[in-house]
DNA sequence: TAGGTTTTGCT
DNA sequence: GCAAAACCT
């Protein structure tokens, strides 16, 4: 199907050669040439951090040399935009397709959405594929085609799909080489001197690059995933997968840990191992919550910046600097959130319960803006990735229809002793207490004088005092939260007096700005503070480009998204250009087989119906054929129009839409126990 | 001891 | 907000 020319598979998050649809594809097709594009710039706010940087350059160099062994050399691009290169790439070899796998923040959705503009519009066929994700976004709805709002709803319908996820495919044998001789890498620089040194320390802890990953975790699935329900309460226990960084990079193929996970959950289900099934459940149900990060980005794309729940926009957050260093620095005065700060910024680790613990701290005692938080995690985490990063602070911060209760204050004492109880986590990472004893080690500012003394610790000196005390918080907090819903309440009044409806109250809306101390990673270029502009000029929604089917459960042609008050999600603005939306999607043409289109992200008031019936049209037609599910849609949602803040008008109100919190909750819940909630897929 | 009350875990 | 677990009495 090449015609003369070869293809590009190009590399981004998907950094292996098993299970990679968009390689395989490429090998079939004939000739390949392997390239990835470096263009941090991009990213925006969100260029990767020390470590994550660390451990990209790690995969690009392990995955290079397995293309080598196989025949052809990974191809590397520095660039300031994506599009461009690939534009140059095609020059110079000249390939006439190009290949990648999906990605679902919302930048990717954005610059891939172009990259298959602009090829397209050159001639070169372009295909994508679904490599990240047991299925796609768009493939799980509800019982009327809607997006869940819940994780368990999700994560259910996920584990009852009536089809299977694609089963995973294997590496290939050998690649026939593109001509590259006039498509020259350049060298990627990831590391600057000063960061060399402690990323030295990383290399022993860790292996990056896909052959490795594909060893732990056949180490995992055969070793400490059985014990993983048991061990889960422990903060150092080596008992977690470790496998976040290999999965956020794609050097592990979520298909193929489902898949084999799923062979042990059936061989312990026989032998009525309940240890074995409990853990694998609740292994699989970490999957899912990555899944569901991908799932929530795509339908609403200001995940990162903006909570779910619209009321948390009137949150009083305490924007306090000193607060902010003293939570990185581990200075809180609270040893379990010390601790944990530490590790993080020792190793670019943190066990998953310890994330919960600094992080509902930072939200709940010190009351920092949780976009603060999760953009040290970003900076900071060796597995930092956007989706799960913002999924798990929306968690934390109450922002998510499921999430937990705000106004509850967890506390550190106690759950030192829960995941600590021998104060060995605390010990190893605060040196400064390693003398207290137990029975102290996680409220110092109780021990007797004597203690302290005995211990080497003067309270204020050598170990901070608590920066916030519990009661304080707590009822600064009620305080805050008693404002929010006034403030929600008088907003709510004045949207439906009519007197200000829309742009009105953008500084309220637009986020807390980063501090100057984080800032600093960014900012040269104008790009970055404003990442969407880049895409500005790119207003049309989705472009799947080809064929592939992509199952749509609902029969009818259920318009539109949850609710049918004005507002809109913050993903879907009103101003969609359909000219060019038809021209993206319709004329594709003569691809290979059914045109697909997906609407999930959509929400066209007119005229988009013609297209949408089109979709489900050529679905009902595609969805009866044989099993191919490859090539694919690219998922993109369209940027805003104008400014930036203007596109938090559309989602005023998050998923809630205009009710209120409390009314919400209600519903999802009633929704949830309504269906019987099954606790497990036993 | 059964019964009520409080705490915990949810993504 | 709910269910299950833990904790009282």
């Amino acid at each position: 199907m090449s015609g003369g020319g070869c293809s590009i598979v190009w590399f981004r998050r998907d950094l292996r050669l098993d299970d990679n649809p968009a390689l395989t594809a490429g090998m079939r097709a004939g000739a390949v040439v392997a390239l990835f594009i470096w263009a941090p710039e991009e990213e925006g706010q969100y260029q990767p951090g020390r470590v994550s940087r660390w451990w990209l350059k790690q995969s690009l160099a392990h995955l290079d040399s397995s293309l080598r062994s196989l025949g052809t050399p990974l191809i590397t691009k520095r660039s300031a935009d994506s599009v461009s290169s690939l534009l140059g790439v095609v020059k110079a070899t000249g390939a006439t397709q190009l290949l990648f796998n999906h990605l679902y923040d919302p930048l990717s959705l954005i610059r891939d959405h172009r990259a298959k503009e602009v090829l397209t519009a050159q001639g070169i066929a372009v295909r994508s594929f679904n490599a990240d994700l047991l299925y796609e976004p768009w493939e799980v709805n509800d019982a009327h085609g809607q997006a869940f709002t819940t994780f368990s709803s999700f994560w259910e319908r996920c584990l009852n799909m009536p089809y299977d996820p694609e089963a995973p495919l294997l590496p290939p044998k050998r690649i026939i080489a593109g001509d590259v001789s006039k498509c020259p890498s350049d060298t990627l620089v990831f590391e600057d001197e000063s960061e060399k040194a402690s990323n030295a320390l990383l290399a022993r802890a860790w292996s990056p690059g896909w052959s490795n990953a594909d060893k732990a975790l056949t180490a995992f699935i055969n070793g400490p995933l059985i014990e993983y329900s048991k061990n889960r309460r422990k903060a150092d226990s080596a008992t977690t997968s470790f496998l976040s960084p290999h999965l956020h990079f794609g050097e592990l193929s979520v298909k193929k840990v489902f898949h084999l996970v799923r062979i042990k959950q059936v061989l312990w289900a026989n032998e009525g191992n309940k240890a074995g099934e409990e853990s694998v459940n609740l292994f699989l149900k970490s999957i899912g919550l990555r899944e569901y990060s991908r799932y929530i980005s795509f339908n609403h794309p200001y995940s990162h910046e903006r909570p779910l729940l619209g009321h948390l926009k009137f949150f009083p957050w305490v924007v306090n600097e000193g607060y902010f260093k003293a939570w990185r620095q581990g200075r809180t005065g609270y040893p379990l959130v010390d601790a944990g700060m530490r590790e993080l910024w020792a190793t670019g680790w943190l066990h998953d319960r310890i994330r919960v613990v600094v992080s509902s701290f930072f939200v709940k005692v010190l009351q920092l803006p949780w976009r603060w938080g999760m953009k040290y995690f970003w900076d900071t985490l060796l597995d930092a990735d956007l989706e799960s990063d913002a999924l798990g602070w929306q968690y934390i911060s109450g922002t998510l229809p499921d999430g937990r209760e705000f106004d509850r204050i967890n506390n550190p004492q106690f759950e030192g002793y829960k995941f600590d109880p021998n104060g060995e986590y605390v010990r190893r990472w605060l040196p400064e207490l390693s003398r207290l004893p137990t029975e102290w080690i996680h409220h110092p500012w109780n021990a007797p004088e004597s203690v302290l003394q005995a211990a080497g610790i003067e309270l204020g000196y050598n170990y901070p005092f608590p920066i916030v005390g519990l009661d304080a918080a707590k009822a600064r907090l009620e305080e805050a939260l008693l404002q929010m819903w006034q403030q929600e309440a008088a907003s709510r009044a004045a949207i439906e007096n009519g007197t200000e409806e829309g742009l009105g109250d953008s500084s309220e809306s637009a986020p807390i700005a980063f501090p100057p101390d984080i800032q600093m990673e960014e900012g040269h270029d104008p790009v970055r503070n404003n990442p969407l502009s880049v895409a500005q000029s790119y207003e049309d929604q989705m472009v799947p480009s080809i064929t592939s089917q992509v199952r749509v459960e609902d029969e009818e042609a259920s318009s539109d998204l949850r609710n049918s008050t004005g507002d809109s999600r913050a993903e879907v603005p009103m101003n969609v250009n359909l000219q060019q939306n038809a021209r993206g999607t319709l004329n594709q043409g003569p691809n290979e087989g059914t045109l697909q289109v997906v609407y999930r992200n959509t929400r066209i008031q007119n005229g988009a119906s013609e297209l949408r019936n089109a979709a489900e049209e050529s679905t009902a037609e595609s969805s009866s054929s044989s099993s191919r599910r490859d090539g694919g849609v690219v998922p993109v949602w369209s940027p805003p129009a104008s400014s930036y803040s203007d596109q938090f008008v559309g989602d005023e109100n998050g998923i809630g839409a205009s009710s209120s919190f409390l009314q919400t909750h209600r519903q999802s819940h009633q929704l949830l126990n309504w269906r019987g909630l099954p606790q497990t897929n036993s």
